[in-house]
DNA sequence: CTATTTAAATATACGCGTACAATTAAATAG
DNA sequence: CTATTTAATTGTACGCGTATATTTAAATAG
């Protein structure tokens, strides 16, 4: 049916127009990756704080405010490596859970290497869940993507197993929640509040997990019978 | 040589030395407080960005660094007003829990406080829990100071209430510590990723503190004792 | 009084994110 | 070619936290 594909500038319904032309949209992506390498190189090399535009400006030879016409702000930078860090963090959970067949275990060692991923990663764990000066917009377009949602789905899977319930009903979906956000407040306690005598990582992820049992077995809830 | 007082200052039993004299303490602690209460006030009238050490200099017709002089850096600043806001919540949590005598019901009382006091005032949460930058210093004096510890004092007596435990036994420190830890969890989490679908505040508190059972009956019981 | 000593206070400067104004580059129209 | 139009790019400036250098203030010694 098409016949051309209208890539590159040239190609779009173009009314020869009369100013200098726009970037396309391949040419501004190209940048964009640039721009997000840099700034991943740059803290791989150097830690979060070298994280800056003029330095990534000055790195890519541009002045700091071009930067601005690929980005609307450095979060927006930052949120790609958001992308990068948690494909990382999947990757990790995925392996750990692999070989586990009960689903209690699988939950466990899921929970554990996210948990333990950021514990060792702190600085990660900063640039993901503290960078502050976060507008409400950047992070909602960013979970709505879906980019940060995919890495709770092992969760559900496992949590629903865990339940002898179906991955959709109301109380797994709360069961995971409160497990996702019961790992992220062992997180975030352990790491911003270090002076504290917290329990170890692992006996709480343990005993979040263990607190998650088949629906028959939760304490005033109808059996529902499904096999 | 007048026989004049050398002022407020503190003239213990001092050699009578040469240059000009240290700010007693008091007086330090006094210009301390009025920093303290500028940055309050400021806050309070325009909110959290408007804490800025040039501001407050402003305000108190200081140079910025002259602000040096009575505190470290702006965090130190910060973490007095932490104190501040720990004492509201910490009152607000008594009066709701202060006439239930059912312990669950009571740990639900003050963890949907706790809970719902940072969620309806974000930018507090902001200031305390999400104030990068943040040294570890910093912090673990704070904490060890007990400021912040004291706010968990109330959970700890109603969870070993509601497992019928001794307030220093290990199983009732995981349990509280993981319902500290799950609290500021779901706050954390519907705060910064509000853009997700979460179950609610509501649902999620009271499903993580009907976690919290008698000794007896979790573990290795197979079975429910009903009462 | 002046000189000296010491602490307090300020001035200056750096790098930061970024708003906004000015400039430059690349196209077409005449 | 020059003029015009439009987009891309850069320059300038602001307020930020704060490190460092400098100046000022308050005491004593001669």
């Amino acid at each position: 049916m098409a016949t051309n594909m209208a890539s590159a500038r040239e190609q779009a319904q173009k009314p020869a127009k009369r100013g200098r032309p726009k970037k396309s949209a391949a040419e501004k992506s190209a940048t964009r990756q640039k721009i997000v390498k840099t700034a991943s190189t740059l803290f791989k090399a150097e830690g979060f704080e070298a994280i800056s535009m003029r330095r990534i400006a000055k790195e890519l030879k541009l002045s700091p405010m071009a930067l601005y016409a690929y980005f609307p702000t450095k979060l927006a930078i930052l949120s790609r490596l958001w992308i990068e860090i948690l494909e990382e963090v999947g990757e990790e959970m995925r392996i750990a859970a692999d070989k586990l067949t009960d689903a209690e275990e699988r939950l466990i060692a899921l929970s554990m290497t996210y948990v333990s991923y950021w514990l060792e990663r702190r600085d990660y764990y900063h640039i993901v869940f503290m960078s502050s000066g976060l507008t409400r917009e950047d992070v909602t377009e960013f979970v709505r993507e879906g980019s940060a949602v995919a890495q709770f789905d092992p969760f559900f899977i496992a949590t629903a197993e865990a339940m002898h319930a179906e991955q959709d009903s109301p109380a797994v979906k709360l069961k995971t929640d409160q497990l996702i956000c019961g790992l992220h407040g062992i997180m975030h306690c352990l790491i911003t509040v270090p002076g504290y005598s917290w329990s170890s990582a692992n006996a709480l992820v343990t005993s979040m997990v263990k607190d998650i049992k088949p629906v028959s077995r939760i304490e005033g809830a109808e059996r529902n019978f499904k096999d």
